[in-house]
DNA sequence: TCAAAAGTGTTATCCTTACACCCATGC
DNA sequence: GCATGGGTGTAAGGATAACACTTTTGA
């Protein structure tokens, strides 16, 4: 890092340099990239619920040495923030089809023990039966953690000129050897016209920075975006059941749907196809595709 | 600027000083700060229409000079991105209840002549009976125009695996003294799952940088927050007629509403007050406030 | 008197919700 | 046979959209 010779491009910096412009924060880029995937299947009858998983790296160095991270890393000047985004994917990933989305940029001055610094994060959905995570070439280490949100208490207290709000979250992230958790707390607040939204982690375990709240951020904008949008086909394989797709809803959103309603709600952005499925212990079930051209019916 | 002395905390600096690191973007806070006004009356009968406006400076230097820019400056390694943004209005404004939201983070190369600077855009809406701007004390001039958003054209083609669509958008942000235009066109396609959306500015006239595309993302998101929020009565004054409430939903939105419709569906969330207009030239109307509470009813 | 807006009522239609029922499979 | 899921029907309640009508004011 240390560097006692002096190059002439250095040398050329070192002219026009101004201490002052340097003391700014730095940018990286923050890759929320989800799955879902098939979870173990009790008895022969019965079917596997669909989980959520989430990819993260494990820390090598200081700070937060051996707990788990978001991928991701620094923008440099000749890339654009869906650039960066991209890189990161790859360099991660071998993914090629991918719905990518900018989430929330997160600029609090001590979210980094080190230096300042400014994450843009970035939501990233994929199909997993197109996706393989390279290994190895990287020196970090990458894995699927299986994401579960529970609101554990909600409290909400009505004031003269608003509001005063509590969410505590309890978030999980299991792997076959890990378990990581963090409690997260939102607290939202309205005095008169002004909105705060304040959310502290108060106990994470091996998750990495204010990474916790990054990921509740981004799992509570899943569970919006999956209700009023078609984003949930980009997790899904290209054909599926009705109860598969329903169970990834209701993985995402946490709650049981009504299976009439909820097939009747969804049929008008699905075509059938003449495939169903055999020796599932139970009648078979027709395959669905996603309809492209729902949106103009 | 330029700098021939080294101070002893320069020094320290060029100890551990490696060029690299140095290669990397700036970060700007950019801010929307928009209210509602009154327009003119055209006779002592008519109602006058609402009229949404945004705050402009002029710059007065280059690059763009003359041509007005949405107010913003350089995010310290000291403040947070929130702390940054309210610096930014104090300067500009007197605002004390303001609603403030983090919009977009602009990313692209060539966004400034320059150098490589990142924007992190945030929305602020006030009422505008609370608020005067500052005037004077700043080198800039800062002027409200009146913001109106038009699509002109749209067409969305349907392909094997996905569609084509693009709008043009003509946005016009208009002053006693300046008329400002910009074309916008947004190009959405989605190709597989990949989803992709480019904004292009064909023409700009006045509007500085890539602010016009930033004005229209800001107008739009408004438009979708207005429609399943309740900030459209961060707008609005202390009490308010329902027609005026309805002619802001109007200005936002676009779009006619019906009256019988529109005061069903608001009803929830206002509160009756006991006073009246009067010389109106027509039928005295109630005035209201906004029900604090009525999420929970 | 009358233009302009304030304010209310009616109806058809659609969407949501909850629940009930029958069908097909493979061990 | 039966557990498990596949698949459909019905009815109540609520929200939405379009339209029509009455009331009140001030120049």
């Amino acid at each position: 890092m240390m560097n006692n010779e002096t190059s002439a491009s250095e040398q050329q910096f070192l002219k026009t340099y101004n201490p002052e412009q340097y003391k700014r924060p730095s940018v990286t880029v923050d890759m929320l990239l989800f799955t879902v995937a098939r979870g173990e299947q009790k008895n022969y009858r019965k079917l596997p619920d669909m989980e959520l998983k989430l990819l993260l790296v494990k820390r090598g160095k200081h700070p937060f040495k051996n707990q788990w991270a978001l991928p991701g890393g620094f923008v440099q000047v000749d890339e654009s923030l869906e650039e960066a985004a991209y890189r990161e994917l790859k360099e991660e990933t071998n993914v090629e089809e991918v719905y990518l989305e900018q989430l929330y940029t997160w600029g609090a001055v001590e979210r980094d023990p080190r230096t300042r610094i400014i994450s843009v994060s970035y939501l990233a959905l994929v199909d997993h039966t197109k996706l393989t995570v390279k290994s190895g070439d990287d020196a970090a280490e990458a894995e699927w953690f299986t994401a579960t949100l529970k609101i554990q208490e909600e409290e909400k207290k009505m004031t003269e000129e608003g509001f005063v709000q509590r969410e505590t979250f309890l978030l999980t992230l299991r792997n076959d050897e890990t378990t990581l958790t963090a409690d997260v707390i939102v607290h939202r607040t309205k005095i008169g016209k002004v909105e705060t939204t304040k959310t502290d982690i108060s106990l994470s375990k091996g998750i990495a920075f204010d990474h916790a709240k990054i990921i509740v951020y981004a799992l509570e904008r899943l569970r919006n975006k999956v209700s009023y949008t078609d984003v949930i086909f980009t997790l899904m394989p290209d054909t599926f059941t009705l109860t598969e797709l329903q169970k990834v809803y209701e993985t995402i959103l946490d709650k049981k749907l009504i299976k009439a309603n909820f097939r009747r709600k969804i049929s008008h952005m699905v075509l059938e196809t003449n495939e169903f499925t055999t020796e599932a212990g139970h009648r078979p079930s027709q395959l669905f595709t996603f309809k492209n051209d729902w949106s103009d019916d």
